[in-house]
DNA sequence: TTTAATTGATGCCATATTGGCATTAATGAA
DNA sequence: TTCATTAATGCCAATATGGCATCAATTAAA
């Protein structure tokens, strides 16, 4: 290990905030990464950290190299990824997040073919509903609801996905069919709460093209969108669903779209998001394969929703 | 070893020119290079390098990453260069270059007092009389006698360096004072010639103020100004040198300056290089110590020519 | 043409480096 | 106080490195 190595090492125990956290990472011993932190300042001839026996601080030296390892980082990805460039056949290692419903109901399948028809790709798959920093983990690809706000990042959108107003056959016969938006007010919802979103209403659009939100009356919160969706299936709420998450519950009939003659306000896109404008090759033959995946116009989980095209358009 | 050392190696490899020449400069063997090589290439899973058994030319991959490599070489140089800047006391090793007399005669004294003031300083001196290249080789300073071309260099002028006439006082003697320049045409000079330069006059200013030429009559010839001044000292020529060459010559009454009266062509100065702007410890203390001993307004070897402030000035 | 010298590749081996385990000391939280 | 966590250290096995000898290919010299 040499002078750079130790730098990036040194990057990833800051970018981390310890040497335990670094090693699990790496998956190497702590031993390595205090033996290896010490070699590096020797070697300088500074004393990179302040250390407690259970924390650190950075010194002024500290701060600067962690600066130049970060462009030393940058660089060494750049010139790995230039030689990717020059691979006819895709290899290495192709490492993806994503939020566990993507992973698991999308990607998932791609990724099953993917490595049939490129078995030299190895496959590193994260699933974490909460975002993770692509670059300081090295992720090549990041699937995601929503246009990040990294703008150091790239975004594309893959698919649409818009919303529906679902409930179970039980509830209808409890509650009574809906025939206006206005009716929500008074019926029980199951809707998505996290510590950094909290749907309190359902946005659509009015008979004269302005936006309205219609105020809901939330009686099942959950930060997890098939939670919702279960609740729903017993019968007790209806969800503002996004399209994405429909299985074949409508299809057999256990969820039944309302109120689909109004104009719900767009939602976000479904991204794939990466780090840099060039991609290897692995990573741009597996972002083709979703999207050929779920398809060109038509996302695939709208399949899924008979007569979907002509819902929610007002 | 890890990739960005091997990047550096092939660096090195392509601008020696071969791998046994990349592994004489860095001591190695060059199975080791040629190992190392071949690893990264099947890391990077590209071929850099197209072999022949005795020569090598670069794949447009290779061309690629010797580019990237000598990004590398250069952030990872200013990386180490600002930790060298946190050092209070210099250390580490201080690489110099210059010609042999600047070395022998000026360098080595102002090293002897160095490396007793700072004994973590390890110092490497190689007297070479071509030009090399700094950046590649890893020098910290150079002390060359005129202005380097290289514009990515930083030069410092240190010290004028007058010329002068000089002749023993047995060519005195054989051939006569010459009383003014015209003189010099018939009488034997000894010039300096190399592939590079090949001095055929002498530069002065005349009485009215433009530049002139006196061409000179030389029958010895040769690249080294002390075997010049060697051959003048045995009263056979006579010789236009640059002041820093002479010792005790004059003092001594073994050479004489003649036509003193004459105004010469300033000469190319001494000059510090290095090639960036911030300087390590080591490098600026020696490059003041440096300074230190040559002398502030007048040069020290002008010392050894008594009445000099006077001389060729018109 | 033959011979000699040089180049990069390869296998083998001694040595140096690395990473894992166990232990210790220090620190902060319960 | 006790307990858990952290970084440092010493020891040992596994791995990587660098040097040596050798080989095959190629070029230069005789």
């Amino acid at each position: 290990m040499d002078t750079t190595s130790r730098l990036l090492m040194l990057l990833e125990v800051v970018e981390r905030g310890s040497f335990a956290k670094a090693a699990e990472t790496r998956n190497i011993d702590r031993s390595v990464i205090s033996k290896q932190i010490s070699r590096l300042e020797d070697d300088l001839g500074v004393r990179l950290l302040n250390r407690t026996t259970r924390s650190f601080s950075l010194t002024a030296a500290g701060a600067e190299m962690i600066k130049k390892a970060s462009e030393l980082r940058q660089l060494l990805g750049e010139t790995v990824r230039l030689a990717e460039n020059y691979h006819q056949e895709p290899r290495g290692v192709l490492k993806i997040t994503s939020s566990t419903i993507i992973g698991r109901r999308y990607l998932q399948p791609v990724i099953n073919d993917f490595q049939k028809r490129f078995p030299q790709v190895e496959v590193e798959l994260r699933l974490d509903d909460k975002l993770v920093d692509l670059v300081s983990e090295g992720f090549d690809l990041a699937f995601r609801v929503g246009e990040p706000k990294d703008s150091s990042l790239i975004a594309r959108k893959i698919a649409r996905n818009r919303l529906l107003i679902l409930a179970a056959p039980e509830f209808i016969q409890t509650y009574g069919l809906p025939s206006k938006i206005e009716d929500l007010i008074d019926l029980p919802a199951a809707s998505y709460s996290s510590t950094s979103l909290r749907v309190e209403g359902i946005r659509y659009v009015d008979q004269y093209g302005l936006p309205q939100e219609q105020k809901i009356k939330s009686v099942f919160r959950a930060n997890d969108a098939e939670v919702l969706l279960d609740k729903t299936l017993s019968g007790t709420t209806y969800v503002l669903a996004p399209a994405f998450i429909i299985n074949d519950e409508i299809k057999q009939g256990r969820l039944v779209p309302l109120l689909t003659d109004i104009k719900l306000q767009e939602y976000s896109a479904m991204y794939a998001v990466y780090p840099h404008r060039d991609l290897p090759v692995r990573t741009r033959l597996f972002f083709d394969a979703i999207r050929d995946h779920l398809g060109k116009e038509t996302p695939l989980w709208e399949s899924n929703i008979p007569g979907f095209e002509h819902m929610y358009l007002g």
